[in-house]
RNA sequence: UGGGCAGUCGCCAAGUGGUAAGGCAGCAGGUUUUGGUCCUGCCAUCCGGGGGUUCAAAUCCUCCCUGCCCAGCCA
C-alpha cells in the first residue's frame, strides 16, 4: 500500500451540519482542542456491513474535514470470537471505501501490558477486587432492572490479597470462570453497568495477535476508554447502545493517570429496510450456506456490495445523505439505490444486451451484409467516446418490448407500429409469426434506409426507442439478477416459531443467459454498465473473459413499468 | 417514581426564542435516439399531546403519551 493513498482520496464536500460537528466546532472555538482525532474501532469478528460505513464515513470524514486524523483500532479483547481473516477484510474494505488511516493502525491488544498496569493501580487504590463468584452467582447478585444488586462477599478483601490473587490469575493458576477482577463502584446504581462491572476475566484462549501470552483478557468497557485516552482521541464516537456505558467510560478515566480524557458521543446506528444488519444473523447465512460467502452479492456487507457493483462513492454519498442524529431511524433502501444510480449514471458505459430475446427479421435488408454503426458510450460523459455496433438482417429485441394488443400509451413495438432501433434505423412491424402454441416466434419488419443512425428530417414522430442485438454477432453472456438484498421488510419481527431464515427472499437470485453486443467481451471485472433500458450491471470480479458474468446492480427507474404493475 | 435516550411531511433530516432548509419517495408538466438522465412546479398554517411563560415558542417551563436501549466473565 503506497502511503500516498491518504484520506484525501475522498474529495471534500460541503458538509451538512449535525450535532457531532456542532460539538467539535465548539471545542475548537473554545480552545479545548486544536487537533481533532477520531477513531474507527471494529471488533474483528465479522465482515464490515453497510451499517459500519456510516461510522467509518463519519469518523474518517470528520478527520478529513477538520484536518485531523482518524485511527483504525481493532477492538480485539475477546480472542474466542476474533480472527485475522476479519482484520484483513476490514482493512481491505475501508481502503476500498476510499479511506486511509496512514500509520495510525492500532490494536487494543497492543495495550494489554499498560491495561494490566492500570488494573494493579486500581487494586492498589482499593477500587478493584478479585471476585470468586461464579457467573451464575454474579448474575443473581446483580439485581434486576428495578431492584438493586447485592455486594459480593469478596468485595472487601485486602489490597494485598487482591494483588496477589490478580497476579496469580495472570499467571494462570486459576480455572476459567473461577475468578474475575471487578471494579468497586456501586451495586445499587440504577445503571447496571456501574454495579461492580467485571474488568478482567480468565480465558485460556489463543489470541490471534498475542498468542498464548495472556490467559486473562480485559473487558470492552475497561479497554475502550483507556485505548482512546492512550491514543489521544478527542472525540470517541459510538452508537446509541453505549450511552449507558458512558458513566463507566468516564469513571475509569477519572480513576486512572491517563494522558487525557476523550469525550464519548453517541449517535443512532444505521438501520435499513429490507436489510439484515445483525452480525450474528449474517454469520448464520454464511455458516449455513444460504449465501456463497461474506462477499455474496446479496449480502449487505461492504464486500458483497462491492462484488455486486455498488460504487464506493455511492456508499459514501449515502452516509452523507442520511445524516447523523440521536433518534433511532430506519433509512429506506430506495435511498441507497438512488445513490448508486446517481453515481452509475455518471460513470457506467451504455451498452446493449437482450435478456429475453424475440427474433426479428428485416425483410428488406440484405442477407449477407453487416454494417457497423457508431454509438456513444455515455451521453452523460462525452469524453467516454464512441464504439461501433454491428447491424444486420437478423436481430434480437427484448420480448417485453413487443405487444400484440398494446395498451393505451404503449409506444414500443406492436403490429404495424414504427419504432426506432437505438443508434440504427426506424423499423415497422409488418407481420407477427406465431408458434404452434400461440406464442410469438418472430417478427417480420421493414427498415427505412433513410433513417440511418435513428433519425429522419421529415418530421416523423417516432417515440419508442428499443435496444437490440445483431443475431449473428451476438455475444453470449450470463446475468445474475438480484432482488432487493434478500429479506422481507422486518426479519427481526418474525412471528412466533419462525426465524429470520423463513423470511429470506427465495427468489433473490436468478441466473439468466443473455445476449450482448461484441464490446461486452472486453468488459473488465468490476466495470459497470447500463444495459440500455434494463438496469445497471457490473462485470463480476470473478468472471472469465470468454464468458462474462454480469451482476445486476440496481434497476433503472421505470415509471411506466411501475404504473403497469400497480 | 429502576437507569439512560429519543419523538419535526410516507422515509431520513436541518433548525438552539423571531415566525418550518434540504434529500429520498410521490404527484403534475417540459426536454430527450434509454418510458433513463436533465429541467420546472406541487408536496408540514405546522413541529407526539395538554397547559403555561413571552410582543413572539418546534425552540423556555410543566404535566402527560409513545418508542428505543440496559440485568454477557460479548463488543
Amino acid at each position: 500500500m503506497e502511503d500516498t493513498k491518504t484520506i484525501e482520496t475522498v474529495p471534500e464536500k460541503e458538509q451538512l451540519s449535525n450535532f457531532i460537528r456542532n460539538i467539535i466546532d465548539k471545542d475548537l472555538a473554545s480552545g479545548k482542542h486544536v487537533k481533532i482525532i477520531t477513531r474507527f474501532p471494529p471488533e474483528p469478528n465479522g465482515y464490515l456491513h453497510i451499517g459500519h460505513t456510516k461510522s467509518i464515513c463519519l469518523n474518517f470524514g470528520i478527520a478529513r474535514d477538520y484536518k485531523g486524523i482518524c485511527h483504525l483500532r481493532f477492538d480485539d479483547t475477546n480472542p474466542t470470537a476474533e480472527d485475522v481473516e476479519y482484520v484483513d477484510s476490514i482493512m481491505e474494505d475501508i481502503h476500498w471505501l476510499g479511506w486511509d488511516w496512514g500509520e495510525k493502525l492500532f490494536f487494543a491488544s497492543d495495550y494489554y501490558d499498560k491495561l494490566y498496569e492500570y488494573a494493579e493501580i486500581l487494586i492498589q487504590e482499593g477500587k478493584a477486587f478479585v471476585c470468586d463468584l461464579s457467573p451464575e452467582e454474579m448474575n443473581k447478585m446483580r439485581g434486576t432492572l428495578k431492584e438493586p444488586g447485592q455486594e459480593s462477599p469478596w468485595r472487601n478483601r485486602s489490597i494485598a490479597e487482591n494483588l496477589d490473587l490478580f497476579r496469580r490469575m495472570k499467571a494462570g493458576e486459576f480455572a476459567e470462570g473461577s475468578k474475575t477482577l471487578r471494579a468497586k463502584i456501586d451495586m445499587s446504581s440504577g445503571n447496571i453497568n456501574m454495579r461492580d462491572p467485571v474488568i478482567y476475566r480468565i480465558k485460556k484462549a489463543h489470541h490471534h495477535r498475542t498468542g498464548d501470552k495472556w490467559c486473562i483478557y480485559p473487558m470492552y468497557d475497561y479497554t475502550h476508554c483507556i485505548s482512546d485516552a492512550l491514543e489521544g482521541i478527542t472525540h470517541s464516537i459510538c452508537t446509541l447502545e453505549f450511552e449507558d456505558h458512558r458513566p463507566l467510560y468516564d469513571w475509569f478515566l477519572d480513576q486512572l493517570p491517563v494522558p487525557c480524557h476523550p469525550q464519548q458521543i453517541e449517535f443512532a446506528r444505521l438501520n435499513m429496510t429490507w436489510t439484515v444488519m445483525s452480525k450474528r444473523l449474517l454469520l448464520t447465512l454464511v455458516k449455513e450456506g444460504y449465501v456463497s460467502g461474506w462477499d455474496d452479492p446479496r449480502m449487505p456487507t461492504v464486500a458483497g456490495m462491492r462484488r455486486r457493483g455498488f460504487p464506493a462513492a455511492a456508499l459514501r454519498e449515502l452516509s452523507e445523505r442520511i445524516g447523523v442524529a440521536k433518534a433511532s431511524s430506519t433509512v429506506d433502501f430506495e435511498l441507497l439505490q438512488f445513490c448508486v444510480r446517481e453515481e452509475l449514471n455518471k460513470t457506467a458505459k451504455r451498452v446493449m444486451a437482450v435478456l429475453d430475446p424475440l427474433p426479428i427479421e428485416i425483410e428488406n435488408y440484405p442477407e449477407d451484409i453487416i454494417e457497423y454503426l457508431p454509438a456513444e458510450n455515455n451521453p452523460e460523459d462525452p469524453s467516454s467516446g464512441n464504439r461501433e455496433i454491428p447491424f444486420g438482417k437478423h436481430l434480437l429485441v427484448e420480448r417485453e418490448d413487443f405487444a400484440q394488443s398494446p395498451a393505451k400509451g404503449w409506444f414500443r413495438l406492436a403490429p404495424g407500429a414504427e419504432v426506432r432501433l437505438k443508434h440504427a434505423y426506424y423499423i415497422t412491424c409488418k407481420e407477427v409469426v406465431l408458434a404452434p402454441d400461440g406464442s410469438v416466434e418472430k417478427l417480420i419488419c421493414t427498415y427505412d434506409p433513410a433513417s440511418k443512425g435513428g433519425w429522419t428530417n421529415d418530421g416523423r414522430k417516432v417515440k419508442g426507442t428499443l435496444h437490440w442485438i445483431n443475431r449473428d454477432t451476438a455475444v453470449s453472456i450470463e446475468t445474475r439478477l438480484y432482488s432487493h438484498l434478500f429479506t422481507i421488510e422486518d426479519p427481526m419481527a418474525a412471528e412466533e416459531g419462525k426465524t429470520f431464515l423463513d423470511y429470506l427472499d427465495s427468489n433473490s437470485l436468478v441466473v439468466k443467459q443473455a445476449w450482448g453486443e461484441p464490446s461486452l467481451l472486453e468488459a473488465k471485472p468490476g466495470e459497470s454498465y447500463q444495459f440500455l433500458r434494463m438496469a445497471y450491471f457490473s462485470c463480476d470480479p470473478d468472471t472469465q473473459p470468454e464468458k462474462p458474468v454480469f451482476n445486476r446492480v440496481v434497476p433503472l427507474k421505470d415509471s411506466w413499468g411501475k404504473k403497469a404493475k400497480s
